[in-house]
DNA sequence: ATGACAATTGGGAATTGA
């Protein structure tokens, strides 16, 4: 089973690459974050064209996120849960769509898959970095329960939580930015050590692996990236890992989101 | 300190992202 994790920075937008990115690489999973578009307005018929069954959970304009299962090869879905129960930052505007929880199950075995896209929490200090910090403690939450049921579970999605300093090309650039502040490295570090387990640091115990790469200052082409999508794996699932890799290529391309797809091969 | 880029909404400029 290949599981993955994409931020793909607006479904519309990206709808070529996205689709070229499913047919040329064929994840089992895929987890998909900023979709930014309406649950009215998702092109689910595009993705089930290409042997794909899905949920989504979008949201007008931002945020958003949804879990693709390939029918083709024999992968069914059903959800469990969408939603933290946790409103955002400003007054009155309710929950953002974030998170989404399915079952995925192939030949009777089930594996519970979790798609997050946790809040930047930029600027901080203020109020979308306190929301931050109260969603992650609520992710904890959820995770613990998770643990609990004893299923094989994988947590992917876009963290955006910088983990350690070898995995931010340049730590002084990025020094005052949420993403690597101790107070979201810690909440970060309290899932491992809950025994979740970083299956990408797992295989790269150096660091030096980046999953994004701005837009502006010409941060592809100087390789200025840093490593804010996560795939973390219950004990089952971290026994049964084979390979990791983050699809680089593919942030090289036209029109391409400013992540790059990152996943995880885990034996049947 | 600021802006650099990009997507969305709505049909211009503001918001959000990281």
């Amino acid at each position: 089973m290949k599981i993955a994790t994409y931020n793909i920075n607006g479904v519309k937008a990206r709808l070529p690459r996205l689709k070229e990115w499913l047919e040329e690489t064929r994840p089992s999973v895929a987890c998909l974050q900023e979709i930014k578009s309406q649950d009215k307005d998702f092109p689910a018929h595009e993705f089930e064209a290409l042997g794909y069954s899905l949920i989504w959970h979008g949201q007008k304009s931002f945020n958003g996120v949804a879990v693709l299962v390939d029918t083709k090869a024999g992968y069914s879905l059903n959800e469990v849960k969408r939603g933290l129960g946790i409103d955002g930052p400003k007054e009155g505007e309710g929950e953002q769509s974030r998170y989404l929880e399915a079952d995925v199950t192939k030949d009777g075995q089930t594996a519970r898959i979790v798609c997050i896209y946790l809040p930047n929490g930029n600027p901080q200090p203020g109020p979308k970095f306190d929301y931050k910090l109260a969603w992650m403690e609520k992710l904890r939450a959820r995770m613990a329960e998770i643990w609990a049921e004893e299923v094989p579970a994988a947590i992917l999605g876009d963290y955006n939580v910088i983990p350690q300093d070898d995995d931010v090309y340049s730590v002084k650039a990025m020094a005052s930015d949420a993403l690597m502040q101790p107070e979201s490295r810690a909440a970060y570090s309290r899932l491992l050590a809950d025994g979740w387990t970083d299956a990408v640091r797992t295989h790269n115990p150096n660091g030096g692996v980046w999953t994004y790469w701005d837009y502006q200052a010409g941060a592809w082409q100087r390789d200025h990236g840093f490593r804010i999508d996560h795939i973390l794996l219950s004990p089952e699932l971290a026994d049964r890992l084979n390979a990791v890799g983050v699809d680089r290529e593919h942030r090289g391309r036209e029109k391409a989101s400013d992540h790059a797809p990152t996943w995880a091969i885990l034996r049947d």
